[in-house]
DNA sequence: TGTACATCAGTGAACGCGCGTTCACTGATGTAC
DNA sequence: TGTACATCAGTGAACGCGCGTTCACTGATGTAC
């Protein structure tokens, strides 16, 4: 691993530590095992280092769902939403927390918003891909033929989306298993819309 | 209106124009016309300041679901249910972005967080408030009687929750009348699982 | 009424600290001949 | 092989700026007699 990766990682480890607020070119440096100087000589400024973190450590939006076009026409629709809303269930509740920091920059907002704007990245990726699969699934006849496949996906992610801010923000410590609760009757509760029959 | 409380609206006016991060003591106090000394003549320390804002200027959680309770029993679920989507959409659009940035300073956040504790108030009352709605409304036999209440709030809050944090992230314009479909869409692809017979 | 004093919101210059950033320097590594 | 030089990642002390906070002071208002 090189200097300049090992950096981003540190700077990564300490605003998740310490927040973006009270994370220092200092403490970075120390972080990472090497003298402030250094961060100079890999990146412009701090801003810099903070944008190549968003950029490169972010777990991709993509991997998350990457699988699902092939998921279409196998198993249960059922199963799949419900392994897709727990695994982002535990992707918000990993980047929500450092995403809602960078409100506090300005700057530094619209600065990633420009770079994700280029790449055609950005957080709504995985509502499209989720509603694509629904949408191939529909193909299929295997969801109903009126359903809104995008409004689906929104309220099956748009909730697991909340509740992952929601307990950082209220800093609750809910066990694992309510979770599994939560997801399993959203998944519930949103079937009689997407079954193409009653079940 | 008092010293004190203008000097809490100047607060909040400045960390919505410049973000938390670039808020300073000088520039409240430009923004309120005092002095900084004046400042803390009121407040113990600047995160005592935003402590207030937090406090005192969020519009209240309850207010925008307050009458839900009267509305048990009148007009129709669907209707309700597009009323409250669209006030919570507006709403979240406001303070999404200011709540989001209190992650960069986890001490402040904290400290928020006992407040709110202690309050008993909190994000989530809205959505319980909406979950009680339902629940009496399927007392009444509007709702079908195996509806999960709970989820089906969840589903319609964080779906239009996520949408005003997309929106911000973002930074795009989307106009008010793709918002009202959105909306809709989102209760239509609801309704099924709450009407007591297909509709 | 006038006088002496107390109170207190507000001032604004000053302070000191911690931050991001710079820069002259080091020393290891590579290269030419 | 040895010598002279170039390169460059990394150092760490230093700098200066802007921040939150303090404090001696002002002047308007209230109160006692």
């Amino acid at each position: 691993m090189g200097t300049r990766e090992r950096i981003v990682e540190a700077a990564e480890r300490v605003v998740r530590e310490r927040g973006l607020a009270r994370t220092t070119t200092k403490e970075i440096a120390r972080a990472a095992g090497y003298s402030e100087g250094t961060l100079y000589k890999h990146f412009e400024s701090k801003e810099d280092l903070f944008l190549a973190v968003l950029a490169e450590r972010f777990p991709s939006f993509v991997v998350l769902v990457e699988d699902l076009p092939a998921r279409v026409g196998r198993g249960t629709v059922r199963e799949t939403l419900q392994e897709v809303a727990n695994n982002a269930l535990a992707y918000y509740g990993e980047i929500v927390p450092m995403a809602a920091s960078i409100f506090s920059e300005p700057a530094l907002l619209a600065r990633h918003r420009e770079g994700l704007r280029k790449r055609g990245a950005g957080p709504q990726m995985i509502n499209e891909t989720l509603t694509s699969y629904l949408e191939a699934e529909k193909r299929l006849g295997r969801v109903r033929e009126n359903a809104d496949c995008e409004a689906a996906a929104a309220m099956v992610l748009g909730a697991c989306y909340q509740r992952a801010f929601f307990r950082s923000y209220l800093g609750e410590d809910v066990p694992a298993e309510g979770e599994e609760g939560f997801v399993e009757s959203i998944v519930q509760t949103l079937m009689p819309s997407l079954s193409p029959t009653d079940e």
